[in-house]
RNA sequence: GUGGCCGUAGCUCAGUCCGGUUAGAGCACCUGGUUGUGGUCCAGGAUGUCGGGGGUUCGAAUCCCCUCGGUCACCCCA
């Protein structure tokens, strides 16, 4: 049981198929959305300097607690990404590509926290983000995108919520309205929301405490601070959605986890799962990243997807299941010689997926075998065929039909085989 | 980080409350069912230091403590 030496870490797990496979191809599909949509794959390393992730937010949970950290030989402090977006942010600034640049991702994130359902130390995301540019228009396309990767999934319940932050420039003022505002009202508050409040006031608004709710509910919204040049990207960013017929709530209170939002800020909800994993993905406007991380002044603006949450969404409403995926043909040989072998590497290199059995197996084990792998068609050889010069080719679905062919003939029959019964 | 629940064959689980002979079931796996052919059926077979460590006891999978892991909730988020 738990008898092996090793197991994986905490939050960490190891995916086979058919799971494995469904990620690779979840992933497949939205390469292929975003590459429609003329964004470049970026590869970053999944470690960097700790500063680099220090500058998404120090009062965020992200940073001050999950921030995956460590020493390395050199002395260097450590971070595994808790996210791709400051990476993003770096390599922009380090690299200087032609903006506007629209660059996508995958890959694995991680963050020191207590695993549980649909949450884990290392999670896949997906993502997409631009730099360069602070055109709304962007906005929107980004949330389009991953709209229509949900929709292609199959995916129908999922909620779209839309906010705005607001700029740098006018969010104190709200702040101390807020910060005021709370404090006034801070003995009817729990104590959660008391400590997140001197951290962090926008985040109370996030709280999903029954007991915070009525004094959430009265709180100042930043839609009413808004400077005349936020109000209008936001308008347009609105505007833009319903001309593309992507429905949205309105969500005045949604605070993302990270600090550097700015303007634009969006999350996907899952309704069918369950409330500790509902947010599927999420994003929004960050224009003052890059330059918090040392480059030039130009604003950004992205999403991620996390991929185990969205395939739990998926199992929710039984779309884009896993699926198998058996090889065309099984080689089954008896005979002591090399015949097996040659016959798997030449259907190989003809491009045919096959596989065969080991170990000497009978041949009864052997067809057992086959008949496992959900190949439909076997191609056996054993000591008739070998001094006929043939094998014997047997359809494996339905009753089995089995006919001699010639040995020089194989690739060629499964190929015609293959082709006329697209598995 | 805080709290609840859980940890027995590859998998799903019974047995744990009321300690007691060789720890069980189903599925999966392997072999065979007359000498070269799978999917159904029949017969047989292998597998567990009962998560790990310590303690109580004549005796512990069963009780107690610690520990590791999982899971769920909170927090927060993907």
């Amino acid at each position: 049981m738990a008898r092996a030496e090793f197991q994986t870490l905490p939050g960490t797990r190891d995916l086979l198929e058919p799971e494995s496979g469904r990620v690779r191809a979840l992933v497949e599909r939205f390469a292929i959305e975003a590459e429609r949509a003329g964004f470049g794959l970026i590869v970053p390393p999944m470690f960097e300097d700790v500063g680099v992730f220090v500058r998404i937010g120090e009062a965020s949970d992200i940073v001050s607690k999950e921030l995956y950290d460590f020493e390395d030989k050199g002395g260097r402090d450590i971070a595994l990404r808790p996210e791709f977006t400051a990476s993003v942010c770096r390599a922009f600034a380090e690299t200087r590509p032609l903006i506007p640049w629209k660059t996508w991702y995958s890959g694995p994130s991680f963050r020191y926290d207590k695993p549980q359902k649909g949450r884990y130390r290392q999670f896949e995301q997906v993502g997409a983000e631009v730099i360069g540019s602070d055109d709304p228009d962007l906005d929107t396309e980004l949330i389009a995108l991953a709209w229509r990767f949900f929709q292609r999934l199959g995916l129908t319940d999922v909620v779209l919520l839309l906010n705005t932050l607001g700029d740098f420039a006018e969010r104190p003022v709200y702040l101390e309205a807020l910060s005021a505002y709370l404090a006034a009202n801070a003995d009817r508050l729990s104590d959660q929301a008391r400590i997140t409040m001197a951290v962090n006031p926008l985040r109370v608004l996030d709280s999903k405490r029954p007991q915070d709710a009525e004094v959430v509910a009265d709180a100042p919204l930043m839609v009413d601070y808004l400077s005349d040049d936020a109000a209008a990207a936001f308008d347009r960013v609105r505007q833009g959605l319903r001309a593309l017929g992507v429905p949205f709530e309105e969500a005045p209170r949604l605070v993302r986890g990270l600090d550097y939002y700015t303007r634009t800020t969006f999350e996907f909800v899952a309704a069918g799962l369950d409330a500790a994993q509902t947010a599927i993905g999420g994003g929004g406007r960050y224009d003052g990243l890059v330059e918090a991380l040392g480059g030039p002044p130009e604003p950004g603006v992205g999403f991620a997807l996390g991929v185990d949450r969205t395939l739990l969404a998926c199992d929710e409403q039984g779309v884009f299941e896993p699926v198998d995926r058996p090889v065309d043909v099984w080689v089954v040989a008896t005979t002591a010689g090399t015949e097996g072998l040659q016959l798997v590497e030449e259907l190989r290199s003809a491009g045919i997926a096959a596989d065969r059995s080991y170990d000497g197996r009978s041949m009864k084990a052997q067809m057992k075998a086959a008949n496992r792998s959900q190949a439909p068609i076997a191609v056996i050889v054993g000591e008739d065929e070998l001094a006929a010069g043939t094998v014997s080719v047997r359809t494996l679905r339905g009753e089995g039909r089995q006919a001699p062919v010639e040995r020089s003939q194989v690739v060629a029959r499964v190929e015609e085989m293959v082709r006329s019964s697209p598995s």
